[in-house]
Order: C-alpha cells, then sequence, then structure tokens
RNA sequence: GCGCCUGUAGCUCAGCUGGAUAGAGCAUCCCCCUUCUAAGGGGAUGGUCGGGGGUUCGAAUCCCUCCAGGCGUACCA
C-alpha cells in the first residue's frame, strides 16, 4: 500500500478532468509541515499556468472533480494553489489492520518485474577487502535486497579482480616459498602480509622481477601448472572474502562470483567485432575508440583504448565484454554498477561505446551508482592508526569489540556469550549503518563514536527502539498472533505513528529507483523516533482492553517494519539488548 | 587546460523531477525516572544554503560566472 501514490492517482485525474493536460504531473509529496496535513500536491501552480488560469481557482475545480471522501477528512486549498489533504484516521485504522495481516507489510510486488544485474563489492583478489570495499559491498548488498523484496529478478554479480599484473609477482612468490619448503598455505593466510613481501622481493630482487613477469605470460597463454597455481591463490583469496561477508552480513555466495577472468576469451571478440563495425582506430600502436561524445572544446577526444600497444587487453575491454554477458547471457533489463566514483568517465565510455556497437538493447538501462570515499577524521582517506590501508576484516573484528565494551558497561549482569553476541550484532550493524545511512554519492567521516553512539541515526538507536517493542510485546504475555481488536487512531502520538507506518513502501521504493539505501534509514530512524515518543506519551500494558490491544498492534506493527527495514539494509535485529 | 563531483547551523549530515517559515543528530542550556529498558523523552539557542548575477508567482534545488576542495583526464584497475 501507497498513500502518495494512491492520492497522487486521484488527484490527477481530478486535474486532468478539470482541464489540465494529460500529463500535468499532480506531485503528491508528503507535507512539509503538519498544519499542512499529511501530503500536499505541488502540482496545481504548474498546471494552471500552463492552460493559463489563477492557480487557486484552478484549484477550487480540480476539488470539484474530487472525491477522496474515504481517504481524506479534509482537503483543503492553500497559499498560491496547494491542495492540503489530511487522511482520516479510520481509513488509517483499516491500512493498519491489512499492514498487520501481511507477511510483506502490505508492500507491493511490482507488476512487471525486470531483470536487475547488480555488479557490486568487486574487491581484488591480489589482496585482502579493505575498508575501500565497505561502500560497494554494503550498499549493493542492501539495494539487492530491496529489489529482490519488491519481486525484481535479481542477478549478483561480484566483478572480482583475478587477473592482471600483480598475480606474476604473487605466483613467483608462492613458487620461491615452496622451493624453501616452506608452509605455503600459512603465508596465504594473511593475504596483506603476503602481498607486502612478494612486492618487496620484487622490487628489490632483478631476478625474481624477471621470472615474475615470465609467469604473467606463461598464465596468460594458459600454461597449466601457471594456472594451477594461480588457481590455488585464488582460492584462498576468495575464501577470505567469503569470510568477510559472512562476518558483514552480505548476501554474496560463490556463485554470483564471476571474475574478470571469466571474459578472457571473449576479449578478442570484442575488439573484432568493434573493428568489424568500424568502431575502430589505430593511435600510437593501441586500438582505440575515439567517439565525439568525449570531446573537449577543442575537438580532442579522450579515447577508450581497448587493445594496447602489443595486444594485451585492458579493464575498458572486460567491461565491454561483461556488458555483453549481462545482456545476451543473463537478459538483463537494468544493470546497476556499484563502484567507485572516480571511474564515471570510464563507465560513460563504457556505456555509450555499448549502445553504438550493440552490444545492449536500446530499452536496457546501464546505472552507474557511483559513492564517495570513506575519510578519516583528518579528511583524507581512512587509514589505520600506523597509516596502513585498514583492512576490512580487521576494521570488522574492531567494532564488535568496541560495542561489546559497550554493553559489558551497560549492562554488567549479563552473561558473557549474550554480551559477545550483542556486541556482535551491533557493531557490524553499527559499521554498516553508518556507511548506508549517508547520502551514497558524497564522501564520509568515519567515526568509531558517532556510528557507535544512541543518539541520533545510528544502528543502536534503532536496535534499541525495536528492543523495546519486544520487551513490551515479550511482557504483554499474550498470544499476539491472535490479536484482532480493531487498530484505533486518538492520540496524536498513536496517529503520528499510524501514518509513518503506511509510508515504508514510499521509502522502499526510492532505494531502488535511485539505488539509494539512505532513504530507507531515514525513514526507519524517523519511525523509530516517533515510536518512542508514543512510547513516552501512551502507555501500552497499562491501558484499558480495548486502547490495549490497539496500541499493542501499532507496536508490533512497528517491530515488524523496522524489521523488515533493517533487513533490507542487511542488518541483524536483537529482541533483547 | 578541460571534464565530473562536492561546498547547507560550531561539528556530522538530510533536504525526494523548483513549492509554503531550510530540517535532524552532536555540542551548549533548561525540564522529565513511585508507570512498559533514562542506551530514553520534551523544550531552547544556533543559517546572508561558498560569493555574485539570471530565469519566475516561487530557487538550497535550474542557467551563467567566480571562489575553495576532491577526483579524473590514451595504453593500471
Amino acid at each position: 500500500m501507497n498513500i502518495q501514490t494512491l492520492l497522487n492517482q486521484r488527484i490527477q485525474a481530478a486535474m486532468v478532468a478539470a482541464g489540465a493536460a494529460e500529463d500535468a504531473p499532480a506531485l503528491v509529496r508528503q507535507s512539509a509541515k503538519v498544519q499542512f496535513g499529511d501530503y500536499q500536491a505541488n502540482g496545481i501552480m504548474g498546471a494552471a499556468k500552463k492552460i493559463g488560469t489563477n492557480p487557486r481557482e484552478f484549484a477550487a475545480k480540480v476539488l470539484e472533480q474530487l472525491d477522496m471522501s474515504d481517504v481524506a477528512d479534509k482537503v483543503e486549498i492553500a497559499g498560491p494553489g496547494f491542495i492540503n489533504i489530511f487522511v482520516k484516521n479510520e481509513w488509517l485504522s483499516g491500512a493498519l489492520a491489512q499492514l498487520r495481516n501481511s507477511d510483506r507489510l502490505d508492500v507491493t510486488v511490482v507488476a512487471d518485474p525486470q531483470t536487475v544485474v547488480v555488479d557490486y563489492s568487486g574487491p581484488n583478489l591480489a589482496k585482502e577487502m579493505h575498508v575501500g570495499h565497505l561502500r560497494s559491498t554494503v550498499i549493493g548488498d542492501a539495494v539487492v535486497r530491496t529489489l529482490e523484496f519488491l519481486g525484481h529478478n535479481v542477478v549478483r554479480q561480484n566483478h572480482v579482480g583475478d587477473w592482471g599484473t600483480q598475480f606474476g609477482m604473487l605466483l613467483a612468490y608462492m613458487e620461491r616459498l615452496r622451493a624453501q619448503s616452506s608452509e605455503v598455505s600459512m603465508a596465504l593466510s594473511d593475504l596483506e602480509t603476503f602481498y607486502r613481501e612478494a612486492k618487496i622481493c620484487f622490487d628489490e630482487d632483478e631476478a625474481f622481477a624477471a621470472h615474475a613477469r615470465e609467469l604473467v605470460v606463461s598464465l596468460q597463454s594458459g600454461d597449466e601448472q601457471c594456472l594451477k597455481l594461480w588457481n590455488e591463490f585464488i582460492q584462498v583469496s576468495l575464501q577470505h572474502c567469503e569470510e568477510t561477508y559472512q562476518m558483514l552480513g552480505v548476501s554474496l555466495a560463490r556463485k554470483d562470483v564471476k571474475p574478470e577472468s571469466a571474459y578472457n576469451d571473449d576479449l578478442a571478440n570484442v575488439v573484432n567485432e568493434l573493428k568489424e563495425q568500424g568502431l575502430l582506430q589505430e593511435s600510437n600502436g593501441a586500438q582505440c575508440v575515439f567517439m565525439e561524445e568525449f570531446a573537449n572544446k577543442e575537438g580532442e577526444i579522450t579515447p577508450i583504448i581497448v587493445q594496447k600497444t602489443g595486444g594485451g587487453f585492458l579493464y575498458a575491454t572486460t567491461d565491454l565484454a561483461a556488458v555483453r554477458y549481462r545482456q545476451t547471457a543473463l537478459n538483463a533489463d537494468r544493470v546497476l554498477y556499484f563502484v567507485d566514483a572516480r571511474q564515471s568517465l570510464h563507465f560513460q565510455q563504457i556505456f555509450t561505446l555499448s549502445r553504438k556497437a550493440n552490444f545492449v538493447k536500446p530499452e536496457t538501462s546501464l546505472e552507474h551508482m557511483p559513492f564517495g570515499t570513506v575519510m578519516g577524521s583528518d579528511g583524507k582517506p581512512f587509514k589505520t592508526r600506523s597509516g596502513g590501508v585498514a583492512k576490512l576484516s580487521a576494521l570488522l573484528e574492531e567494532a564488535q569489540e568496541r560495542a561489546f565494551q559497550l554493553v559489558a558497561s551497560k549492562n554488567p549482569d549479563m552473561s558473557e556469550d549474550e554480551q559477545r553476541n550483542i556486541g556482535r550484532v551491533v557493531g557490524i550493524a553499527s559499521v554498516k549503518y553508518a556507511d548506508l545511512s549517508k547520502n551514497r554519492t558524497s564522501d564520509y567521516v568515519f567515526n568509531w563514536d558517532s556510528m557507535l553512539s544512541f543518539e541520533g541515526n545510528t544502528a543502536p538507536y534503532l536496535l534499541y527502539a525495536y528492543s523495546r517493542v519486544a520487551s513490551i510485546v515479550r511482557r504483554s504475555e499474550m498470544d499476539v498472533s491472535a490479536l484482532n481488536a480493531p487498530i484505533t487512531v486518538v492520540e496524536d502520538q498513536e496517529r503520528a505513528l499510524a501514518v509513518k507506518l503506511c509510508q515504508l513502501e514510499e521509502a522502499v521504493q526510492q532505494v531502488i529507483s535511485d539505488g539509494m539505501p539512505h532513504f530507507l534509514c531515514a525513514y526507519l530512524y524517523e519511525l523509530a523516533g516517533i515510536f518512542m515518543t508514543f512510547y513516552e506519551a501512551c502507555p501500552i500494558l497499562n491501558a484499558d482492553d480495548a486502547v490495549k490491544e490497539s496500541r499493542l498492534q501499532l507496536a508490533l506493527n512497528t517491530a515488524s517494519t523496522l524489521k523488515q527495514g533493517l533487513e533490507l539494509l542487511g542488518i541483524e535485529t536483537l529482541e533483547r539488548m
């Protein structure tokens, strides 16, 4: 159920009946202020202008065509020509009953499901996942979950980096350790150290470096021994990723891995096709595509290089092959790329060329979902105290430990097992939520204290709100599933809660249209805040039976909405904290 | 040089295809535990929306220009 959509349709129809153009938008939004009602229509002024009438007079005509008696008990014209809508309490009661009887909180399944390919996480397997992978992984996963909740067919694509020159160095180092009969699997248990040590050999030992370069050539020409060694490394690295995903509660599995190397055999085909279509041009020995769209004022074009001098392929080639695969094999209607904002030019080029070369259907939507950088308190990209890149697994361990310390100090009587579990859930939730709750496109400052705080728009605040509801339900000692007394909306705080509970779908739809989970975060934070106010003002368990049953259902709806919303964000809830 | 992004309260951030008096949290100050978790709630203070032009009934939002910062800009990904 979506009030906004419902009201929008009604008002738009009335506008057309009153003489507006067919496509004149009603622009129904949640009202900016309580005195403006629950929703306001902003489209009257614009429509009136187009047909050359006075906005307030036109608004009056629209009202004549409008019958909202079932939904609203007051619809009024205000200001220069707004229409303010006050939703009926009886309507809210009905909507809440429906919400409570629905196993999906009355969120409508989309009528026309799309196949949405979502490219996210995509770590480089040469190293361990670090803080730079957090945003793509966490935001992408939230959007994936939300798309699936609405009934879309989602294909996850973990485009991991498993190919490239740095693997020569790593394989050479594996060989060296093995020759020294050192325990390679032990060494691989810390990929960060392994990479660093291999790099030192590469930089300082000329013979080692030369061998590393040879191994790259052997690897790319399909040498069996080499591939075997490479595969061994990749498997270990993927295992590391999966441990991190599991710790993070991310829904990516091995089947979602579609590595760069999977496109190797197709890269020459991509280049050939571009050539056949006359899109290719040789420049300084490299095979390039020059597109006017990327020319500056002087007419100089930044090309896409698809094949280097000497024949090697580049990441643009791989991305083109991937686009084509996603279209032809996965049959995508929409492809979302959750990749660093620094690659925007690259993706614009890839998308433009994919269309020119007919690698995608014209109606397929290709969308780069860029995100900013995680910053330290110094305003520079986030680093560990020692100045190195922060390993994601270490960061998550620290989050859990910090949360555990907090829990233990607040609840000294709780068993350590429970303190640990709460610490785990709160710690992980805090890191994820801090990321998800910010506008995706901007950089954000990583701060332990603010993300673990119980004040403000944080995971602990939401989890606490949820656990408070859970506590009431426990204390009621009632079979809440059997509750079916009417939900009556009387007090202001009850009403505010009721309206907010009906707006989950609006938030969820914003998340998938823009790929921005922070809209859902904002919604859940507002819901939790309104619930807290309701909780303070409206006693539940001590109220008379009818009121008690009504309020208990409001609480239950709040609990299920918070739980579902957090689940869409990939965040676990706690019954007690 | 050119292109993209960012600039909103002391700090961290919202602001949904232009919409009414720009909103939260932190910090500061005041109030509320004999009642369901005070890890909470209520209230106050705090803004020339980077500057300047323009478009119109109306601009934080669109256009131009300037300033500041970040990133990108042909064989790394």
